[in-house]
DNA sequence: AGCCTCATCTATATCGTTACAAATTTTTCG
DNA sequence: CGAAAAATTTGTAACGATATAGATGAGGCT
């Protein structure tokens, strides 16, 4: 007995000095909750699960107290006992030259979300390492319950991998690999194809497209959809060589004031991205070339930008904001468990 | 004997079954490397806190073991033993009009936290709940080990609140609050009043400025750079009424433009925020006043965006990476324990 | 030899949660 | 009424780390 309430005495002793630190009562636990009831700290688990074989007279009023102090599960425990981490990993890649390209996908994220027991932790990919090297570490060591990347490419290594240890993910963009993976995706492919068709209408007559890099699929569905509606048109054309749109932006000006200058310059503009559109403009405007009469563009638009820039440019709408969120909402869906894989797959329509 | 044997067999088999799961050797854990070493797990754990107790031949041998094996300490365990947390918590405000503010921010933060432990987490703050309510809640509940945050106000709640219970925080922008904080921030007041002078010597006789949300605290400071200037210079002036940095982008143009259409309309403007300056061009072209002889602007340049924007602008450069870096250098030093105030505030110069 | 000191290593308990097995109480029914 | 079945609650161990206190052994000193 003097044993037990020496240790009792001891907790308490901790416990109140704890709460006179942070100027707040201690932080309420299942074992709180316990003595405020009188039940066994495992009664209160349960009933806080809602297992069915705890009377439901308990449930109710253990779920009562339990608001009443404010208790929540303390993420560490829980993750220790059950190796669920409730996190979601975002890997991010300093790369992305879209402008506000990962807040709205953070943004979209963060409201999937909301409301669940998960949390967003942003696993930046230095360019120095590859870029496998944060998915690989994150499923080592159990970062995360699930990953979210972008920039997918036709045989992307992630997807490999984290397909082989059946491990829950999401990735913006498709990849070309045999076996079907969740994605949530926008139709570059449609997108290409209309803006081409869109400046073909406008009366270009030659056809420009700066595209990403190659490497990523994105890349190959734009230059589909491009290269269907020029051909369709038996239109002249060409695909920007030297630079990506993950080239500086000033380097794609540099190659646009360049391109303009030559006799047979495209007069037709498809640009997949906000300040890519941006360089096309502004060459044009140092050749004193004329948007909409000597040149014409049809831009990505991403952000409200567009909406405050001069001359007036065609654009072509991609919600990444929703994309984001569709992102959670199917990662959340495949962690709960596994399901039919067309239900883990979306592509946002132009 | 036989009861130790039961439990060892039963554990092993767990871990090969988690193994053959995983399709990776099981993670490695103190006690692996305990039972490589035949050294007892206690011993382990001092030898990698580099515990001077510890022998120096051991330490080596215990570190270069758990380098070979690849350990890493379980966070949830740490955390749930010793309550750190090894998080850092940005609040995000999901109304951040800057383009890619938050993106620099987090690049910034991402590295400054590279190397260590700390792992970034967003913890968004929806805007239908009080600013103060993530801040409390990662408070109460431990949920990171300090805590970033954005749009700081003159007598900010967040502010005070972290400071009566001591708890790690900085914040991007300055409180009017008499005890002094961590923060970083940048020199509004010198970008208004340089940005102003920039205005007048190019020949503008009336001045005006769009100034951020009253309750943030650099609003003030741009006031009072602006003020300075015009004061200085006896110049006209107005600030913009109805809108602010934070309106809609459209909106903003709205105002210009009508207020571009009256006869005192002022001539220079200066703008905190690209899309705001953007607006400014905006509604000058669709008045066709032309940039540079019937309107003046000086916009804040946070991103490559305005090297692609014609005809040129006047910019002043806020370099937000580097604010984001300073933000989780300082906080890293902050909770590593007390550090003169003066140690951990930073402000940025134009 | 016997005792002490110092250097080095180790056992135990604990953080808050949950899986598992077991115990307790209540109900059912012959 | 009393045994079996059902309903409800509980104890124990474990997840992986570390703080605390204690154990072990080598060497020094008298």
């Amino acid at each position: 007995m003097s044993l037990e309430d020496l240790g009792d005495k001891g907790r308490r002793a901790k416990s109140e000095r704890a709460a006179a630190k942070s100027g707040v009562g201690a932080k309420p636990t299942l074992k709180t909750i316990a003595e405020l009831t009188g039940l066994a700290v495992t009664t209160v688990s349960h009933a806080l699960a809602d297992a069915p074989q705890i009377a439901l007279e308990t449930r109710q009023r253990v779920r009562k107290v339990a608001a009443d102090i404010g208790y929540l599960p303390d993420r560490a425990a829980q993750r220790l006992r059950t190796g669920r981490t409730n996190v979601i990993s975002l890997v991010l890649d300093p790369h992305e030259e879209i402008l506000g390209y990962a807040t709205s996908m953070i943004n979209g994220l963060t409201e999937a979300l909301r409301g669940t027991a998960y949390h967003l932790v942003i696993t930046p990919h230095f360019s120095d390492t590859p870029q496998i090297e944060p998915v690989r570490h994150i499923m080592r060591n159990r970062m995360a319950d699930g990953i979210v990347f972008t920039r997918t490419e036709p045989a992307d290594e992630r997807v490999k991998l984290l397909m082989e240890n059946n491990f829950p993910f999401i990735c913006h963009g498709r990849t070309e690999l045999a076996t079907a993976h969740p994605y949530v995706d926008y139709d570059n492919y449609s997108f290409a194809y209309q803006a081409a068709k869109k400046l073909i209408a406008a009366g270009a007559s030659k056809l420009s497209i700066i595209l990403p890099p190659e490497r990523f699929t994105f890349a190959h569905h734009l230059r589909h959809g491009f290269m269907t509606a020029v051909r369709e048109e038996g239109i002249g054309f060409e695909i920007a060589k030297g630079v990506t749109l993950d080239s500086k932006s000033d380097d794609i000006r540099d190659y646009l004031f360049q391109r303009m200058a030559e006799p047979e310059r495209p007069d037709g503009y498809i640009c997949g991205g906000e300040v890519s559109a941006l360089a096309v403009m502004a060459s044009a405007y140092d050749h004193h070339l004329e948007l909409g009469r000597d040149i014409r563009l049809v831009a990505k638009q991403t952000s409200g930008l567009f909406d405050q820039i001069r001359p007036r440019v065609e654009t072509i709408y991609e919600d990444l904001t929703e994309a984001g969120f569709l992102m959670g909402e199917l990662l959340l869906k495949r962690i709960a468990g596994p399901a039919p894989i067309q239900e883990l797959q979306a592509l946002q329509t132009v």
